[in-house]
DNA sequence: GAATGTAATGCAACCGGTTGCATGTCAAGC
DNA sequence: GCTTGACATGCAACCGGTTGCATTACATTC
């Protein structure tokens, strides 16, 4: 019964040593090596000093993998989103790794492009594997987050269903001033084009600018934009600039820059002729004119979604969180006084 | 002695069932229950049948970290990248992600923040958990990167290590095709304004510059724009006008934007009285007005990494691959003939 | 000097899978 | 009918850590 496998001769020779062999060389049990790096402060401080060099000299760094096993913490969270190439998110992710790093974790990143199936299997692997989730405008439906929540610590980013912890980015504020903004620059006929359905972001910014633009004796129309992009913006410009309005409020930036390049297409200047808000901030100046916006702090949701999910994992939080963003609008370029009316068209 | 740690009542009563309560469940052995999922061609189709039954019955999903521990494969692969708020990034990311899923491996996201402790930092986080990495970018430096390459399966991108396997987005045909277009256009004198010194894509693009430039008898002036953004694009403006060029070439789109919108703060009309070429192509049209630029294919980058890893990871691939990825001009509106000389300034 | 308490360390079970080898079963071959 | 072999399944060790409990060593107190 010859078993001894710390020297048994394996095929790697040098690579990666084990707990056991640094238990070996050092002259104490696995369990004080393991102790000198997970509660040093139960050991002498010689002996914690002593194993560490001899670990040292070893190159041994403790197996993350064997540790979750036996004590069920991975130090990992997945963050889900939506679609990494959509500017709103990588500054999210950024600081969400910013965070996450700052707490020690390792962060799975998965994109679903916006595929609920997609996400779903994402889940399904990362589960496992992770001590949190943080889903960021989630498609998946509300049955498959909930159930998932019950398995780990969950935080949602944009999207608000009762009882489990979420992050809104709530735009309303932003959206309101720039409706005040453009009445007090003389608009009076407005549209906003719209972004997906299904997205709570774009019922919050529509039913913003509704009930704004009703306080202030606005009329609006809507007209969309979808999926919302460069493109699509861009072709909604004819419409809109066949509908008469004199300025539009945008789903988001890239909506709002394709809509002001159908514009340029078109001869309408702008801020000249037409005004143009968008929304998210995500281009900064970089639009050609700079673009009026709403500043809604994306980066800012990722850094406290990981944040609560921290607070989550660690003491188990148990009240609901509902945690809303404020938002404020950035006056750039893209928006003037209206035009003179002409008396007909 | 008594040890019933299968039927032992746990905290968590129904989460999480594990391979051996399925195995009393279905009345076989957990050997079996492993087999019907990892290799099921070893047993009775029946077994198999009635096995996945009762594990689906249960909710029963293999615990990834276990299987990890004793086999050696986690299923997991890192992506670290430089900055992944950088428009660059995102598409490679989201083709590197989408490549890993259709192998079935979860991807960690590592952001360095273009800081080499960092990176070191995150890759040692990584390195106990993946089966491979990817380093975009990378600052690290080459003893670092040897070093982890020794360890695990390692694929650099936009890194030039002899001996490492690597992919090379190879802008030398794109920009000489740029120099080309600009001298045909009648430019005789041009600036190239350049990225940060230690990054291999600007060493890359200011030789091609330079060689191509030189056969074709323009001349050529390096004007910097560091840390390349649009901010330093902007003001590399002024100094750019002042030396009289009329044609830029710059480090990367963002730059080339913020170029154009400084020469439009200085009343330069691009293309009319000047021409300027970006690099990379991750703006698309969306530029005013739509920029000519050398297209680096930065999507596939990500995919053929992460392909090569995988084929790393399995075959063992022997010799060393140098992959290069092609480009090409596109050719949009920010590029016109070069402007009537004025006889003086 | 013996009893008591406390701090440091070791022992061995355990986390949830995988896998080499042994065992058992059944059918074909002589 | 007994041997032989192929095939299906079980046994038990193993992956590399963690941790409850036992043990040991040493200082304190009376």
């Amino acid at each position: 019964m010859k078993r001894d496998s710390d020297s048994g001769g394996k095929q790697r020779p040098s690579v990666v040593p084990t707990i056991s062999q640094v238990a070996k060389a050092s002259g104490v049990s696995r369990a004080t090596v393991s102790r000198a790096f997970s509660r040093p402060e139960m050991l002498t401080k010689e002996t914690v000093r002593r194993v560490k060099e001899v670990a040292d000299k070893l190159g041994y760094v403790p197996n993350q993998v064997a540790r979750a096993l036996s004590t069920g913490r991975h130090g990992n969270v997945a963050l889900i989103v939506s679609d990494v190439a959509n500017p709103f998110f990588p500054p999210l992710i950024r600081a969400a790794q910013l965070r996450a790093d700052q707490a020690g974790l390792c962060v799975f990143l998965g994109n679903s492009d916006e595929d609920p199936a997609r996400e779903e299997l994402l889940v399904g692997r990362f589960i496992g594997q992770v001590e949190g989730l943080v889903l960021a405008s989630s498609r998946l439906d509300e049955e498959h987050i909930r159930r998932h929540a019950t398995r780990r610590p969950l935080v949602l980013i944009n999207r608000d269903i009762e009882g489990i912890t979420r992050v809104l980015i709530d735009t309303a504020p932003g959206v309101a001033a720039a409706i005040a903004h453009l009445a007090e620059l003389g608009h009076r006929h407005i549209a906003y084009v719209s972004g997906p359905t299904t997205s709570w972001s774009n019922q919050q910014r529509r039913n913003a600018v509704r009930r704004e633009a009703e306080k202030r004796g606005l009329t609006v129309i809507a007209v969309p934009a979808r999926p919302p992009s460069y493109d699509t913006g861009r072709l909604a410009a004819t419409q809109i600039v066949a509908s008469g309005v004199t300025a539009a409020i945008a789903f988001d930036d890239l909506v709002a820059q394709g809509l002001m390049a159908g514009l340029a297409a078109l001869d309408v200047e702008v801020p000249k002729s037409f005004s143009v808000v968008g929304c998210d901030d995500v281009l900064g100046e970089t639009t050609y004119p700079p673009l009026t916006t709403v500043s809604a702090r994306c980066a800012d949701a990722g850094d406290v979604a990981v944040g609560l999910l921290l607070s989550q994992m660690n003491g188990g939080v148990s009240g609901e969180i509902r945690h809303k963003l404020n938002s404020h609008l950035v006056i750039r370029a893209s928006t003037g006084p209206a035009p003179v009316k002409r008396r007909s068209r």
